[in-house]
DNA sequence: CATGTTTCGTCACCCGGTGTCAAATTAAAT
DNA sequence: ATTTAATTTGACACCGGGTGACGAAACATG
């Protein structure tokens, strides 16, 4: 169980969960996740299918990597945050630093993102990865709110939080040219703002800022 | 294919989907969803698991019943609403109007959103159902604000309600006592006016109108 | 009765996922 | 060096959801 704790003893795995997500996930983007079947992959990486099913759960979640590293982080950080700053604003920073990848990884990301935002097996999927997304902000927003995190506001506050950062995912997977950081920055301050006074301003608002070098640190 | 369209000739069908709907509900509810199998149910209906998935396309997709004629009506609603009225107060309204089911269908409709939201292969699978939903609400507000569907305004607004819709819902399916329609109303004026405005406001805005009787017509 | 039409059931099949168990491979203890 | 414990692996059987194909059943019409 432990993924590179102390070697004791035993027999030594042959494989990573990292070779087999990157060798998984070169063979969706190439021949398609449907088309693609657990077998293939096991072929690929030298392994069986039940040893793939050992590594991940299920084959969706291979396309997702180490998911649940990247919430606790984003858990950390929640914590850890200003008490006296306001809360959509330390919300909308935190998102954007849990997306702050380095450039290197940037394209196999967009990989990922590709395959779950368009596979419906993995689009779906994605609601039940997202529910524990959901959770840390809800868990949050009720600290700030003095309420319980179950109550009707931090769930509806952290379930749109999570429908802005998913459409903006879905937005920068479709346009290449489009930054995601600042993207995300945007589509934060307009949720706190609220869309009401968006659409009042008939004229869209400053949009130059989404696009280009802006990295919203 | 046709529903119920004039039935000219050729065996006449020994069930329904309604039927089916219905019976398969109940066993899911008491049995539970995993725990029944497709063979369960054509049991209980008295026909093929074959026959089965021609009714509906998949396991999960018999829990939803005719959702999408209900959405081809909030699609008409928000295409006929005045386009001198606020955005949001129109998506609020028609989003209200669009659960107001009568009291009679009221608990059928507490079964569906049980399961939808605690069975994690429901609650994945309603990603793609609810995509649909999204996708309305992203024509409307594209409309509103001269944009286009697939732009990054129209689709973010329209997730962001989306997940405050769903929020809404899982809070009313494990209270009891609450309204949904005041809940939502709720929930869709909070949205419109921004989170943020609400976390300034430390103390709690008038919550009592999400209890009672009003119907929010 | 003959014909076309529509629905139904059966069968075979694929794939994702689980449980079981023995074999393989190592470190540590004797 | 031999045994022992620990760990991973692969093979196997199995289940359930879902699809394709095909013939049979049940109707309306002529």
């Amino acid at each position: 169980m432990p993924v590179d704790a102390q070697r004791r003893s035993g027999r030594p795995r042959t494989s990573s969960r990292e070779e087999v997500s990157e060798i998984a996930l070169r063979l969706f983007v190439r021949r398609g996740f449907e088309q693609t079947t657990l077998q293939d992959v096991a072929d690929a990486v030298g392994v069986s299918k039940r040893t793939l099913l050992r590594y991940f759960p299920s084959k969706n979640d291979i396309v997702w990597g180490a998911f649940d590293e990247q919430l606790q982080a984003l858990r950390a950080r929640l914590a850890d945050a200003d008490p006296t700053r306001p809360m959509m604003d330390v919300l909308r920073e935190a998102v954007v630093a849990f997306n702050d990848y380095g450039e290197a990884v940037l394209p196999e990301l967009r990989d990922r993102m590709t395959l779950i935002t368009s596979v419906p097996a993995l689009q779906a999927h994605s609601m039940l990865r997202y529910a524990d997304w959901c959770a840390v902000i809800a868990e949050f927003v009720a600290r700030r709110l003095s309420l319980e995190p179950d109550h009707q506001f931090p769930q509806v506050i952290a379930s749109a939080a999570l429908g802005t950062a998913m459409a903006t995912y879905r937005c920068w997977v479709v346009d290449p040219d489009l930054d995601l950081l600042a993207a995300l920055d945007e589509a934060f301050r307009l949720l706190a703002a609220g869309f009401d006074a968006q659409a009042l301003g008939a004229g869209r608002p400053a949009h130059a800022g989404s696009r280009g070098a802006s990295r919203a640190r």
